[in-house]
DNA sequence: ATATTTATAGCACGACCGTTCTTTTAATGA
DNA sequence: TCATTAAAAGAACGGTCGTGCTATAAATAT
């Protein structure tokens, strides 16, 4: 590898880990440039504009998120698909709560929600991604008959989301061990009404 | 009522209307001003610092929350308390809907999560009220004998609140239709469950 | 080892931010 | 009506932002 891209490299998972914490906005390129002991303008020379620089970062986080949620799952060897999609949920409950319970992608979808920069397309694209994903886990489960035959994955998909969202409000206003307990009670009773 | 509050309460729908459509964060007191033909330091007078102003924006915002989701469900004379919480959910989901299906509260949350600022005191104070009204509401409900006793409302209000959450997520990415429908689809698949 | 491309630093710019201070205008109360 | 108080404007500040330009240093290829 290049030291371009090495450097590059090393300032999106320093860009990661800043956007994490404070949000894909907050994200400053003096700030960064200072994490990443370089100088601004040597910093962004490998971007060209800010824009592109979130865009980078929300790329580099796809990857993180495959990495960290879709490929754990498969290697968790699960006998069915209620076990594969409760693996999937775990792994997507904790793939960025190193970084106190905040996701990435769904602080920064609210704060890009407005415009159409190139960092929104690329998030977008991730999100729906995801969803059609999980969608197509369900539809396998149907199939496959552990669960009922008129089953919407659709919808179903819809309300995981909701817990899943549901929990992140609550870490933030309840802490954590609430957050996670309702959410599993919640995803307990929505698989069981699946049947 | 004095000029001064007559401005202030002016300045303040205006402000209003600028955090639903762009956020809190990113309301800034020089297009502030411009949008209400103000200069910058008439209006900063007003409030004596941004977090002032974030703050009562909020406050303000608290105000219309009621009068736009209690008081008309209030309004409604429903029968029983399924009808009661079905027309607060109902309100709720429009409530800010004039703004393109976002909710100021939810992307002020997001985005001053990380920091103690003034406004995120109140913001807080104003989620947790809502939350509590509505899961006395459903408390209710149970007292009445309209859902089963062994129901918690807590969980329940943590479901419903993700249903909201979800809505919103699918209105900015596949339109207000599908939202909405899934929404309502959530809730009486819910509220079925209860009994 | 040298030439050439690539990466990085240094510096300055224009724009906008929140805030302060001083002055002028408008509302209020005697 | 006139004195007093409150409201609004004007101009300027220090700071930070993204970005462009120019020079230097380092990596790469010949």
């Amino acid at each position: 590898m290049s030291k371009g891209k090495q450097t590059r490299d090393n300032i999106l998972n320093v860009a990661f880990t800043l956007a994490s914490e404070n949000g894909l906005e907050s994200l400053t390129i003096g700030e960064l440039a200072k994490q990443c002991s370089m100088s601004k303008s040597g910093l962004f020379a490998h971007f060209n504009s800010k824009e592109n620089l979130q865009a980078a970062v929300v790329d580099f986080a796809n990857d993180i998120f495959v990495q960290r949620v879709i490929v754990p799952a498969r290697a968790d060897n699960c006998r069915n698909y209620e076990e594969k999609i409760k693996a999937l949920l775990h792994h997507w409950l904790n793939w960025n709560q190193s970084f106190q319970g905040s996701c990435m992608f769904l602080d920064a979808w609210r704060e890009k929600c407005a415009d159409e920069s190139a960092a929104q397309r690329v998030l977008k694209q991730g999100i729906e991604n995801w969803l059609t994903y999980l969608q197509i886990q369900i539809g396998k489960g149907v199939e496959n008959n552990e669960f009922r035959a008129g089953l919407a994955p659709e919808q179903a998909t819809f309300e995981l989301y909701g817990l899943y969202l549901s929990a992140h409000l609550y870490h933030s206003m309840h802490g954590q061990e609430e957050s996670t307990q309702r959410f599993w009670h919640g995803v307990e009773r929505q698989i069981q009404s699946w049947k």
